[in-house]
DNA sequence: ATTTAATATTGTAATATTGCAATATTACTT
DNA sequence: AAGTAATATTGCAATATTACAATATTAAAT
């Protein structure tokens, strides 16, 4: 074996693995982080600010992407990154709906 | 390589990414519902619950449990686990806050 | 047209994760 | 003491992830 099996769960167990699991590196933290905080985020601004080499954040930036939660912008030679704000309220409310109902349960 | 760079990356960055990924695979987001629903709950439960081999959701087990999510209560044979709320809230405040501070930047 | 800059893709090595069979451990039961 | 039940550990194969060098692609600048 080795791969995920995916089809014994729920699409909703799923859906919260995917997006936790696309958090779940300090780099993608830290991409995201920095691309709400900076308009006009490119590529090139992540590679300098977080110190990886450039295939490997253009790597994270792709598993973001993946999941909805970029938005691009070309402009000239630049592709500039913003979050998705549907996306990300999308994914906030999921993983929220988790905590909130696995807190309402466990104290029952 | 092929092994995270955690050094380069801030302890709070760190954080929500250990708690990300600990969430991050659908057995283990089941295996923190199942335990919050039911009170004494143990592996094999879990085991016929879910449908993986149990040497599978004892690895998963482990490794929610390394985050300090689950308590422990042995009666007899049994290891019954529940979930540790502090340690929950903590995982959910830290996590909430990462979306929070993301989306209030991301709309300037 | 050539160069330059920004980014993606490809290929590859190192490491980590997933899953399970076999086995070990632990604590009760008989 | 021997058997049984619950769980953890070990060992291993398959797959996925992380990271980067080298290269390709694309669009502006000269």
């Amino acid at each position: 074996m080795g791969f995920t099996k995916n089809h014994i769960f729920s699409d909703q167990q799923n859906q919260i693995a995917n997006f936790t699991k696309m958090i779940g590196h300090p780099a993608r933290v830290s991409i995201i982080q920095h691309i709400s905080q900076n308009k006009n985020c490119n590529c090139n601004n992540l590679v300098k600010a977080i110190g990886l080499a450039q295939p490997t954040i253009s790597q994270h930036l792709a598993e973001i992407r993946k999941t909805g939660l970029l938005k691009q912008t070309i402009k000239g030679k630049n592709l500039f990154y913003s979050i998705n704000e549907e996306k990300l309220n999308e994914c906030r409310r999921l993983i929220n709906d988790f905590f909130v109902k696995t807190q309402v349960n466990c104290c029952k």
